[in-house]
Formats: C-alpha cells, structure tokens, sequence
DNA sequence: TATGAATGAGGGTTCATTCAT
DNA sequence: TATGAATGAACCCTCATTCAT
C-alpha cells in the first residue's frame, strides 16, 4: 500500500473512532453507564453496528478509548505544569486552576466518569493510573517546593495524596450536589489550605 | 407464633443473610463486580438460587445489604467521635486513627468497595450518602474548631473536603500499591499537614 | 377411626376449601387471574402454603374447584327448571331470569369466568362441559316445545345453541360495558327476538 | 438504502414473521397456550430466541400479530358486508355463509382462536374489540333492516348479540364436538330461527 | 470495508411443589 | 396435620459478538 493510501486509511479511522466517541459521551450524558450498548453506540454513531468491530476490537476496548480521550486533557495539564519553570507553589496553583477549569467545562463528560464510574475493569485501571501519574507528578512538585524551602520538610508523596484526595472528593461532590463554584474562588481555597493548614 | 420460635427464625434468617454476604464478598474480591450474579451467589453461598428470593427481594436489595453492613463500621467512627466531648483536633485525631485501624484490619472488604466501588446505582447512592455524612460531620468539627479559636476562620465546608478526599485517595492508593502504613504513622502525618500546612 | 371423628374432618376439610375459595375469589377479583399464585391464596387465606396441598393436589385441583363452585348454581338453574312442570316457554323464562338474576348479583366472579377465561385447561374442560349440558338441556326443552305445538319443528339443537349463545355473549358483553341490565327486560327481550323472530 | 434493498428487506422480515406465525400456531394446537413460549417458539421456527426480539418487541407484540393475522380475514368479512348495496337480509345471510365457510376451511387456527381463547390480556382485548365490532356491524344492519320494514321494531342491539352468540357458540360447539356441518345448511337453520322465531 | 440479521449464553425473577421440622 | 423455607426449572428478555452478504 502507499504512503499515501496508508496515511489516508489512518485519517478514516481516527475519524471513525472520533464520532464514537462523540456517540458514546452523548449515550453516557443522556442515559448512563447501563445505556452504553454497542447497538445504541453504533445507532448513534450513525454506522453499523458490525462497522464498530472494524475500529475496536471489544466493547473494552471501546470503552477504554472513552475513557483515555476523556482523561487525556487531564493529563496534559499536569504534563505542562511540570514542564514549566515555576516555582512549586505557581506549578500546584496552575494545575488546580487549569483542573477546575476543565472540570467546569465538561461536567458531563464528568459525570459519567466520577459518579457513575463502574465502567469496566479496564477503565478502573485506567483510572488508577491516571490518580497514580497524578499523585507522582504532584510529589515532585512537592519534593520541588521543599527543595525550594517554600514548603517544611513534610512527607511529600502523603501531601500528594492529600491534594489530589482534595480535587477529587471537592470535584465528585461538586458534581452531586450541582454546584458551581468558580474555578479562581475554589483554586484560592484549596491552596491556602494547603499551604497555612489550619492552625491560625 | 411463640417468642422462642419468631427469635430462631429471626436468628435464621439472619445467619442467611450473613452467609450470602460472605459469599458475595467472595465472588467481589475474586470476580469483580461483573461477576456478581445471581447464580454465584446462590452457587457460592450453597443454596438455590430461589432461595436467595426469600431474603432479598431483589439483587438491588441484596447489594444494598452488602454495602450497608460493609459501611456500617465507618460510619459507626464518625458517630461516635461526634458524641464525644473532646476539641475539634482530638475528634480528627479520633476519627483517622480509627478509620485507618479498620482500614487495616479490613482490607479485603475495602478492596470490594474502593477499587470496585463500580457496583450499582444504589450502592453509588448509598456512598455518595456515606460520603456526604463524612463530610457534614467534619464541616461541623471544623466550625467547632474555628470557635474554639483553634483552628483559623477557614471554610469549614472545603476543609472537611479535602480531609475527607485525603483520607480517601490515600486509603484507595495504599489499596492500589499493596503498602501497609501503620495507622498511627498515618495519622500523624495526615493531621500535620492538615494543621500545619505546607509553609515553613 | 370412628365415624364422628370421620364426618369432623370432613367438615374440618369442607371449612378449609370454602376458605380458600373466598380467598381465591378476592384474589381474581382485586388481581386477575396472573395474581392467584398458591402463595397468595394461602397467605389471604391465612393458612400456610404448604398446608393448601393437604387439602387440594395441585393448583389445577384447586382452580377446577373454584369453576365447580363457582358454575354450581347456574347448573342448578338448568336442573330446576328441568324438574318443573311447566311448559317450554315458562322453563325458558325461567332459566333466563333466574340465569341473569344470578349474574346481576356475581359480576365479579363472573369477570373473572368469562373476560379472564384464561385460567387453566381443565377450567376450560369445564367450562366446556357447562356449556354442552346447558345445549342439552335447552334441546330438550325445545324438543318438548316442538311435541307441545308451541314451537315449529326446528332444528331444537341449533336453537339451544342460539340461545346459549344469546345469553353468553350478551352477558360477556354487558361486562365489557359495564352496563347494567335489568334481568327483567333483558329476559323479555330475548324470549321475544327468539320467539317471534325478526320478521314482522 | 436502494429501493431493492429495502423491498428485499421488507420481504424477508414478512417471511420470518410468517415463520414465526406458523410455528407460533402449530405450538399453540399441540400444547396450549401455557406452551407458547419464547424458547419453544423460536426453536420451532427454527431460529435463535434472541432472534425473535429483532422482528417482535415482545412476548406481547408477537400474540398481539398471531392474533390480529388470525383474525384478518373475520373483519374482512363483516367489512365487506356492511360495503354491499343489499338488503338486510341478505347481508346477514353473506356474513353467516361467508363465516362458515371461512371456518370450515380453516379449523385448525379457530381451534387455537375459540377453545384455546385464553391467550393474554392483549389477545382478550383484541377478541373483545373484534366482538364489539361485529355487534356494531350487526345492529346497522338490524336497522337498516327495520327502516326498511323487513323486521320488526325490535331492539337491534340485543338481536345483534343474539346472532353474534348463536354464530359464536354454534361454532365453539362444532369444534368441540368435532362435527362438520355444510356452511349452507347451517347459514339457513339460523337464518331461519333469526327471522322466523319459533312461534308456529 | 460496511452491513445488520443471527446468535445464544447469560441476566434477574417467579412460583408450583416438596419436605424436614 | 400445619408449617414455610428450600428448591430449581422455566420464564421473558438483553446484548456483545460473529459472519454471510
């Protein structure tokens, strides 16, 4: 086959996998986890549903695909905070601000993938990686900060999981309880608590 | 129906029930939630599977049981620290402690619950009211720590957030990572940083 | 076993199976015919379910039971006016009003007879053998009729037939419209549509 | 789609519910209604059960089609009727003769329609509906036939059961006494009750 | 490659019947 | 005899996957 061809193939099929996902996040929105069927997908993708097959080999591997297009800004910024040259505490405020700012804009997809998170055991583990990527990145961060001598000597990876526990929890109950809170407000809350505890 | 025979029938049935729990719990540590039918549990807890008809009215109910009885320890914590007359930072003290002893006594079930927490709608339910009590009851002893002048005018509310997300996403990451962190250790380290906080 | 302790249990059975044919009747009536499982009969029969199969072999042997009681008088009705000595026309009469006096007062069983006839093969042996002793019956009538000189020399079969016909279907059909029709007026009209035919 | 491809389609889901409509029909001859089952009908039909829900929503839409293939040609022959520009005698007499002979021709479906009635609530409604219509269809022709002074000032909608109950029984009798009469001579016994009364 | 009908294992649930107490 | 928990076959229905076209 020729470059040209090949190269051609390769753009059809990401285009496919594509508008499934956009069928997919549309069937999660609308009708959850339990309405995610490979017939609805394909119905709502507008192709067949044998075609599915063509572009993933599984349902698990469809979903997986959700889940990684999903995730993937997510872990982009935490990809460009590192990548920065801030210090420890500019690098934590970017990446809950650029977090919740994207929370903000994609509660749906949010939704689907917080509240009702019994996806699949590949999206589990899927998940796991992402809050351990998370988790190691924020360490260094921390690690950096101490290093700084912005932060006390602490336990850097338990600060870690004391953060992201913080996102996250603040995130899924945002969701269940419909709020809204302003991205810049919540940032600011977080971060004060973090850095001056509680004690006055 | 004499008391003597209501009692053994009460009794009965609640040997039932803990027996299908312990064969759930089985088939969740071993086959994940997906593997949580009907016909397992009747096959595991070595009965027919009408029979599981006669103590649950349905596998909704049943999972409810499960996750209720699973529950039930933790926010047993939460209460009776909530009853005790101590400071704000004695109760935190009280509650980690003693979530990270069950914890550590307790695995097995917390790996049905954290890492499979994808059960059902229900089950979301019932934690995501766990998780709302968790919260409510720590919002209430950071606003009594804030009186007492213990604890700085923060928002008691995103504090028991984040308290709350720490505790969660360390407990599920120690399950993902297969460490064992002594709860005093762990608590120690968890108050300091919510204290003290991250600056020097 | 002497013969009072004989003719007791007898009773004791007769009372048991008049129980639960109350029970069965209020079932059918308030649920339908896909209500009157035997758990439902024992418990608004308040007796075990167990206890049932002592005194009916199987659910057929019970529903079998409740059509025999339940078609018991309008046989009757036939016999009586089998036994009269009267002329054809009076025992016609007889039958209809007596037969639409006794559906006036028993709509719901009646509901449960006719519009919900799907109960079980043997109800509908049953039913079958009602219907082919009340064409019997009515043949013989007409057949006297005919020797009497009141009647012409029909076909007595096909008349029983249209008779019997007659009755059913209107009966069905006033359940289905929930009228009410006085047994009176309807007795009047059918014996004179049946007697004096169409023509002028 | 082409226009072929779609014709082509349209056929062959009418064969497969065909199929279904034979296989359904010949279960429902030799076992009963209680033995109309998904499994026992696709198996007949020779097909997957699962295959079954891509041509009837369900159980109920499935008896709904036998239903209503069955008794097509019923109210095509009172349609008919009402559609000629005759007197109201000879209507009567067309839908009588037509319906006996249709009968006659096809006893095997009116041995699953009359005597195995007890299909499901949708089929009661059905067969309900379809006597409704036929008592409709009857009185106005009743009517018309007392407007033209060919019958006398009865009560056309009581005649109208009477003859719809005679054609009912009469037929349920033949099937269950296995009799086999000529549709003539059965067409002018009951025209010549209906018309003539018994009165001498 | 695209299609969508066919598949059939497996899902939760019901209920007539049995039997140890 | 009375009980009611246990049974398990059978029910209707779903849906990921396959494959002939």
């Amino acid at each position: 086959m020729s470059d040209l061809a090949e190269r051609r193939k390769e753009m059809m099929n990401s285009l496919m996998r594509d508008s499934v996902y956009a069928a997919a996040v549309e069937i999660l929105t609308n009708q959850g986890v339990d309405g995610l069927t490979m017939d609805r997908v394909a119905e709502t993708a507008g192709v067949a549903k044998g075609s599915l097959y063509n572009y993933f080999a599984s349902k698990r591997d469809l979903i997986n695909f959700i889940y990684g297009k999903t995730m993937e800004p997510t872990t982009l910024i935490f990809d460009e905070a590192m990548a920065n040259h801030g210090s420890a505490s500019e690098k934590l405020e970017g990446i809950l601000r650029r977090w919740f700012e994207y929370f903000a804009t994609n509660r749906g997809i949010f939704d689907f993938l917080f509240k009702n998170s019994r996806i699949s055991d590949v999206a589990e583990e899927y998940k796991q990686s992402c809050r351990t990527k998370g988790i190691a990145d924020l360490t260094v961060i921390f690690e950096q900060g101490i290093a700084e001598g912005t932060f006390r000597p602490v336990n850097a990876l338990r600060a870690a999981e004391v953060l992201l526990g913080a996102v996250i929890v603040s995130t899924e109950q945002q969701l269940s309880t419909d709020e809204h809170r302003p991205a810049e407000e919540w940032t600011n809350t977080l971060l004060d608590l973090l850095l001056n505890g509680l004690k006055p």
